[in-house]
RNA sequence: GCGGGCGUGAUGGAAUGGUAGACAUAUCGGACUUAAAAUCCGAAGGGCGUAUGCCCGUGUGGGUUCGAGUCCCACCGCCCGUACCA
C-alpha cells in the first residue's frame, strides 16, 4: 500500500491549477458571476489559524460555485494601515512601509500552500500609492457632495506625552506610556456626515434577508431611532431657556431634576467663570473618551445652583445639575431626571439626596420606590397615576404618544425623532495612514487639492531623520518640508493637512476596487455594473457594527459620486460571519514570574498524565484554561505553517472546517489535527484499494452503496449551501465509512470514490484532485460539474416512527412511507407498550405526525 | 453601564417544537504483530439491574405545550461590540 504524501501532491496540484489558469477571474457574459470575499487581513507578519478558518470558508463557497457552473470572483488583500506598523517602527526602529510590505510578503508565502482559489493578480494592499490616491479622489469626491465636513470633536489626551491616544492606548484611565492620566480635549476633526443617512441605513437593513438577524439586530439599535419629546424649561433668572430632549415625556410630572452635559455651553460658561464649576468639570474630563469608560465611572454630579419651572406647573422649581453621565453627543446635551422611573437617575438622586417623586405609573401589587425603579412598560397596560394626558391606564407607548400629542397642542413642546448614531470622524493624528488631500491656506482657508495633484503622498524618509517614531506625536507634523505646497486656489504658499484618514476608510471600498484593482479611477464602472455585489462576505463577528455599517454608509456615497451603480447600495448580498479559532491555556499552578505575573506554557512543554497536565521538565502542576483566544502573551498560539509542514494543508483546511460550527469558535486541539491526518490517509487508502479491484468482479449491495451516495451527495450539497460545514464533513466521514464496508463491485465503488472525492474538493482540493486523476476522471475535479442527487434514490419506502406515551419514548413502529394517520395510530394503539399503559382504557389523545412521530396521552 | 450572542457526555459537537448525544476525539476491549506503531473490528451519558427494562439527564429556577436542548420570563457564567485596535 502506497502512503499519500500531502507535500507532493499539494505543490503538484496547485501547480496545475495554476498552469490551467482556474481562478482567474475574467468578465464574461455567459456564465452568472458569483463574487466571493472574505474579510481581508490586516498584515502582521504571521498567518493565523484564525485566517487558516476564515478563508478556508471562502474558499469552500468558492469552489463549489466553480463547480455549478459560475464565473467566481475570489479575490485577496491587505488592510495594511494602522497603528501596528508605528509601533514596530518606535519600538525596534526600522520603518512603517519596510516592516508592512515585509510582512505582506510573509503571509502571502504563508497563504499560498493553503491551496486557496484566488484570483492573485488583483491582489493590493491599501497602502500601495495607487490604492490610497484613489481614496484621496474619492475622498475629494464626497467633499464637493457635502458628505464631509469639519467640527470640534473629544479626543484621549495624553498631558505628559503631548499627544492624542487611541482608545487602545488608554489603559485604566491612564496613557500607555507615560502613565498619565488622560484627559478628554477637543480637536477640530473630518467627519463622515452618516448621519444624514441614518434613517436609510436603517430602513434598509430590512432588505438584508441574508445577512444574520443578530447584526442587523445590532446595527439598528447602533442607528437607534427614537422618538420623543423637545422642549425647553423656563429659567428663573431669565436668562436663555434650556432644551432638553427625552424618549420618556410620559414621567415628566416624576421629574426632580434638568442635568446638563459637562460639554453643555451653560457648563461651559460657568467653567470660564467659577473655579468650583472648572474642577468638577476639569473632573468629569478625565479618563478616556470610550462609552464604556463614560458609562462605567462613577456618576458625579455638581448643583449649579440654576433653577428652572416645570412646564406643567411654573411654581414647581427644580435645579440645574451637571452631570458626568450626560452626552454632549446625543439629544440636546441636557436632560430631565425622573428617579422613580429609571434606575440610572434614581441612584444619582439617592447619592445626591434629592427628591424621588413616587409613582406615577403603578402595577396592581406596586410597592413604594426605595432602590429599584419602576420602568414602565413599552407594550404593557398599566395604571397611569395622577397623570395629565388624559389616560388612567396606558402603555408606555400610548403615555408616551398622548404626551407628545399634548405638549404639541399646549404648545410647549415638539415631538421629535433623534438617532444615536453619529457622524463618522476619520481624522487621525497619525502618520501611517492615507493622507486627507487638504490645503490650509491663510487667505483662502481650507481649501480641497486638485485632482491633478493627487497622490498626496507619504513622505518616505528622504534625508534619513525627517520621520523620527521613537517621539511621541505625528511625524507629518515635524516633517521639514512635506507639509509646505501652494494653495490650489489662490497659489499662495500654504500647508498641508498633516491628519490622515481613520483605517476603516480603506476597508469601507475595498471590496469595490477589486473588481478593477488597476483602474486610474476608484472603480471602472462597466466592471463594478458586472461583479457587484459582493455575493458572500465572510469575517468575524467583531465587525458586526463599525465596519459593516462604514461599508454601507460608503457603498451610497459612491453610488451618489458615481462611482458604484445604484444596485450597489446594499453591498453584501449575504453575509456570514465566523468564530474564532481558539486553543488552551497552560498556565503555570505553581508558581509566578519575578514580577508576580502568571506564568504560561506553550503546548509542547507540557504532559497530560495521572489524569493530570505538568510541565514536562520540572513537573509542576499546570492549570489548564480550555478554549481561550489565541495570544502571544500566553503561548498559545498554533502556527499554520507547522501543521502545514506536518500534515499537509488538506488536513488543515479539513480540521477547521469539522468539528465547530463555523459560526462558533474553534478550540485547536493536536488530537483534533491528528484525526483529520488520519481520515485523509483512510480515505486516499480506499482510492488506493478500489484502483487495484479487478473491474469485472462482481459484489453485493451495488444498490445500497449508490443511495448511500445519493444520499451524501443532497447532504453534504445542503451543508455546503447553509454553512454547515461540519455537518457536511459528518455525513462525509459517514459515507466513507459505508464505502469502505462496502462490498459492492469495482464500478459501483469507483463511481463512490470519485463521488466522494468530489464532494470533498472543496475543503480537500488538493487530495481530490489526486483521487480524481487516480480513477482516470476527466480535467480537474475544480473544474468538473458538482454531483447531483438523484430524487429516484432517496426515496425510502418505510419509515420507522417512535411511539411515545404522555411525552416519553417508549417504542417504535416501522410503517409504510405514506400510510394513513388513522392506520397508524391503529398499529400505534396495538403496540404492546401502549396496551400496557393504557390497561384496557382508551387514551385521552393522540397526536400523529406524519413521518415524525406518535405520542399517545394515557 | 448599555447592545448582541453563547451555555448539551471526559472533550469538540449533532438534533425544521417530535427517538437527546449523529459524526469525531480521548478511553477501554478485541484482531493483526515476536513487540510496538499503523490499520481493522467492537463497547461506551449517569444511576439501578443478570436482563426485557426502569429512573435521572442539554448552566440554574419558573412557565407555555400532547411533547422543550429548541419558544417565553428571571437569574448565573463566558464571549463579541461600545464609535481612535484591526
Amino acid at each position: 500500500m502506497s502512503r499519500y504524501s500531502a507535500t507532493e501532491i499539494e505543490a503538484k496540484w496547485q501547480e496545475a491549477w495554476d498552469k490551467a489558469g482556474v481562478f482567474r477571474a475574467t468578465r464574461s457574459e455567459d456564465k452568472p458571476k458569483y463574487y466571493v470575499l472574505e474579510m481581508f487581513p490586516y498584515p502582521s507578519g504571521k498567518l493565523h489559524m484564525g485566517h487558516v478558518r476564515n478563508y478556508t470558508m471562502g474558499d469552500v463557497i468558492a469552489r463549489y460555485k466553480l463547480s455549478t457552473g459560475h464565473n467566481v470572483l475570489h479575490p485577496m488583500g491587505f488592510d495594511a494601515f494602522g497603528m501596528p506598523a508605528e509601533n514596530a517602527a518606535m519600538a525596534s526602529g526600522g520603518h512603517p512601509k519596510d516592516w508592512t510590505y515585509a510582512n505582506i510578503d510573509t503571509m502571502v508565502e504563508q497563504m499560498k500552500p493553503l491551496g486557496l482559489s484566488l484570483d492573485w493578480s488583483r491582489m493590493f494592499a491599501t497602502c500601495d500609492v495607487e490604492y490610497y490616491g484613489q481614496q484621496q479622489a474619492l475622498f475629494l469626491d464626497m467633499l464637493e457632495k457635502g458628505l464631509v465636513y469639519r467640527k470640534n470633536a473629544v479626543v484621549n489626551w495624553d498631558p505628559v506625552d503631548m499627544t492624542v491616544l487611541a482608545n487602545e492606548q488608554v489603559i485604566d484611565g491612564k496613557g500607555w506610556r507615560s502613565g498619565a492620566d488622560v484627559e478628554r480635549r477637543e480637536l477640530t476633526q473630518w467627519f463622515f456626515n452618516i448621519s444624514s443617512m441614518s434613517e436609510e441605513l436603517l430602513s434598509a437593513l430590512d432588505g438584508l434577508d441574508n445577512w444574520p438577524a443578530k447584526v442587523r439586530l445590532m446595527q439598528e439599535n447602533w442607528i437607534g431611532k427614537s422618538r420623543g419629546l423637545q422642549f425647553s424649561f423656563e429659567r428663573t433668572d431669565g436668562e436663555e431657556p434650556i432644551t432638553v430632549y427625552t424618549t420618556r415625556p410620559d414621567t415628566l410630572n416624576g421629574a426632580s431634576f434638568v442635568g446638563i452635559s459637562p460639554d453643555h455651553p451653560i457648563a461651559k460658561a460657568m467653567e470660564a467663570e467659577n473655579p468650583e464649576v472648572a474642577a468638577f468639570v476639569a473632573e468629569c474630563r478625565k479618563g478616556g473618551t470610550t462609552e464604556e469608560a463614560i458609562e462605567t465611572a462613577e456618576k458625579l454630579g455638581f448643583d449649579t445652583g440654576i433653577k428652572v419651572k416645570h412646564p406643567l406647573n411654573p411654581d414647581w422649581e427644580l435645579p440645574v445639575w451637571i452631570a458626568n453621565f450626560i452626552l454632549m453627543d446625543y439629544g440636546t446635551g441636557a436632560i430631565f431626571a425622573c428617579p422613580a422611573h429609571d434606575q440610572r437617575d434614581l441612584d444619582f438622586c439617592r447619592k445626591y439626596d434629592l427628591p424621588v417623586i413616587d409613582t406615577f405609573f403603578a402595577l396592581d401589587d406596586a410597592k413604594p420606590v426605595e432602590n429599584e425603579a419602576f420602568v414602565p412598560p413599552k407594550t404593557e397596560k398599566v395604571k397611569w397615576v395622577n397623570h395629565f394626558a388624559g389616560l388612567d391606564e396606558a402603555t408606555g407607548e400610548e403615555a408616551i404618544n398622548a404626551t407628545v400629542d399634548f405638549a404639541e397642542k399646549a404648545g410647549w413642546g415638539e415631538g421629535v425623532t433623534k438617532y444615536r448614531l453619529r457622524d463618522w470622524g476619520l481624522s487621525r493624528q497619525r502618520y501611517w495612514g492615507c493622507p486627507i488631500p487638504v490645503v490650509h491656506c491663510d487667505s483662502c482657508g481650507v481649501v480641497p487639492e486638485k485632482k491633478e495633484n493627487l497622490p498626496v503622498e507619504l513622505p518616505y524618509d528622504e534625508d534619513g531623520k525627517a520621520i523620527d517614531f521613537s517621539i511621541p506625536g505625528n511625524p507629518l507634523d515635524r516633517h521639514p518640508n512635506w507639509r509646505d505646497c501652494s494653495c490650489p486656489k489662490c497659489g499662495a504658499p500654504a500647508q498641508r493637512e498633516t491628519d490622515t484618514m481613520d483605517t476603516f476608510v480603506d476597508s469601507s471600498w475595498y471590496f469595490a476596487r477589486f473588481t478593477a484593482p488597476r483602474a486610474n479611477t476608484p472603480t471602472d464602472l462597466a466592471e463594478a455594473e458586472y461583479w457587484m455585489n459582493v455575493d458572500q462576505y465572510i469575517g468575524g463577528i467583531e465587525h458586526a457594527i463599525l465596519h459593516l455599517l462604514y461599508s454601507r454608509f460608503f457603498a451610497r456615497a459612491m453610488n451618489i459620486t458615481g462611482h458604484l451603480p445604484e444596485k450597489s447600495k446594499e453591498p453584501f448580498n449575504a453575509l456570514f460571519t465566523q468564530g474564532m479559532v481558539t486553543h488552551a491555556i497552560y498556565k503555570n499552578a505553581e508558581r509566578t514570574d519575578e514580577n508576580g505575573r502568571a506564568i504560561y506554557h506553550y503546548p509542547a512543554e507540557v504532559e497530560e498524565r495521572d489524569g493530570g497536565t505538568f510541565v514536562k521538565e520540572t513537573g509542576e502542576k499546570i492549570e489548564v484554561i480550555p478554549s481561550a483566544k489565541m495570544s502571544k502573551s500566553k503561548n498559545n498560539v498554533v502556527d499554520p505553517l507547522n501543521i502545514i509542514s506536518s500534515y499537509g494543508a488538506d488536513t488543515a483546511r479539513w480540521f477547521v472546517l469539522s468539528d465547530s460550527p463555523p459560526e462558533r469558535d474553534v478550540e485547536w486541539t493536536a488530537s483534533g489535527a491528528e484525526a483529520a491526518a488520519k481520515h485523509l490517509n483512510r480515505v486516499w487508502n480506499l482510492c488506493d484499494k478500489i484502483g487495484e479491484m479487478d473491474a469485472d468482479a462482481k459484489g453485493q449491495g451495488d444498490e445500497e452503496l449508490l443511495r448511500e451516495m445519493h444520499k451524501a451527495i443532497r447532504d453534504v450539497t445542503l451543508g455546503v449551501e447553509s454553512f454547515g460545514f461540519n455537518a457536511a464533513i459528518a455525513k462525509l466521514y459517514g459515507f466513507t465509512n459505508t464505502l469502505a464496508k462496502s462490498k459492492a463491485g469495482a464500478a459501483a465503488q469507483k463511481q463512490a470514490i470519485m463521488t466522494l472525492a468530489q464532494l470533498m474538493s472543496p475543503m480537500t482540493p488538493h487530495l481530490s484532485e489526486d483521487i480524481w486523476a487516480h480513477q482516470g476522471g476527466e480535467g480537474l475535479v475544480a473544474t468538473a460539474p458538482w454531483p447531483v442527487a438523484d430524487d429516484a434514490m432517496l426515496v425510502e419506502n418505510t419509515v420507522t416512527l417512535p411511539i411515545q406515551i404522555n411525552g416519553k419514548r417508549r417504542g417504535e413502529i416501522e410503517v409504510a412511507k405514506d400510510l394513513d394517520k388513522a392506520e397508524v395510530e391503529k398499529l400505534a394503539l396495538s403496540h404492546d407498550a401502549v396496551v400496557k399503559a393504557l390497561n384496557g382504557g382508551a387514551p385521552k389523545k393522540v397526536i400523529v405526525v406524519p413521518g415524525r412521530i406518535v405520542n399517545v396521552v394515557a
